[in-house]
DNA sequence: TATTATGTTAAAATGATTCTAGATAGCAGG
DNA sequence: CCTGCTATCTAGAATCATTTTAACATAATA
């Protein structure tokens, strides 16, 4: 099936691309580069970090995954390019998909001229993981990056 | 007024900080870090960025400027912290402000027992700007960042 | 097979941000 | 007025994510 996408788009499908698409294919972790050339690393010990960059790439030039600004500092990727938004735990920075049509319009006053052409919902919250812990040093539950945790007071 | 907000919270008001302050009262353009840095050296050659850095994490830790990440590759800065949404020109990248309230909630079923703390909402569109330079090469209109200019299949 | 375009790679370059170490300023206690 | 303390400032080094470069494959094509 992921083959017939990409015939006659100028995309040549690689090992190195197949491999990245293989893990990005209903891959709903919102995963970094960096995340994506760990796993594809595996697999392929040759690969590099640019050809996962161009890849995602070429990807984004072909609607083919989004890329999500949600995290400071680096980039996440979404290969489902269908409309949904994100719910973003301000803890342990995980972000899970919400499937809800909000329909929302700009008022005019508000509009400026502009015209829009999408909108992207992000939801904060804590998940019950990084609410449990909350209270004392309990050293339980979800390991958050270094990044994460100097954040802490969102 | 200024002043009187910053009394008996741990926030010493050096000159360097009173600057950063006063360029960003009131100032809705939502700029990154080097700005800032940019229009305070001006009053103030030996302002150094970590100094602008500083400030902006201390006023963000007391709630006084929000972070957008907003902007892949940088963060940009918000002096209003009340709610407010944000439209931004996938152009020229400029972020204009959407004051309007739109009560979103999470329906349980995506809520993945998330407790949700807040929202914000992202439109995107062409200022009208933009939008008129769209066709042949007309340099006319806005200054668009390299990055920005790169990024062409928003 | 020669040509051309496209991909891959390691390494260097860039840009944003953070960290480090030493210099300074303002203040409490003597 | 001195002494030491703590918070802040600064330049520069370090780090992290991302992009670019240059040289080398590879595939598709003439």
């Amino acid at each position: 099936m992921i083959m017939e996408r990409y015939k006659g788009m100028g995309f040549k499908l690689t090992p190195q691309r197949l491999a990245i698409l293989d893990y990005l294919e209903g891959n709903d972790s919102h995963p970094s580069a960096e995340e994506i050339y760990t796993a594809v690393s595996k697999k392929f010990p040759t690969m590099s970090l640019a050809t996962v960059y161009n890849t995602l790439e070429a990807l984004r030039l072909r609607g083919e995954v989004r890329e999500l600004t949600v995290d400071p500092g680096k980039k996440r990727f979404d290969p489902d390019t269908g409309p949904h938004h994100h719910l973003i735990c301000t803890g342990c920075r995980r972000i899970v998909d919400v499937r809800v049509d909000f329909s929302l319009s700009v008022p005019t006053g508000e509009r400026r001229d502009f015209e829009i052409t999408g909108n992207h919902i992000e939801f904060y919250g804590l998940c019950p993981e990084c609410r449990g812990e909350a209270g004392a040093g309990s050293r339980s539950a979800v390991k958050r990056s270094s990044r994460a945790a100097r954040k802490e007071g969102d």
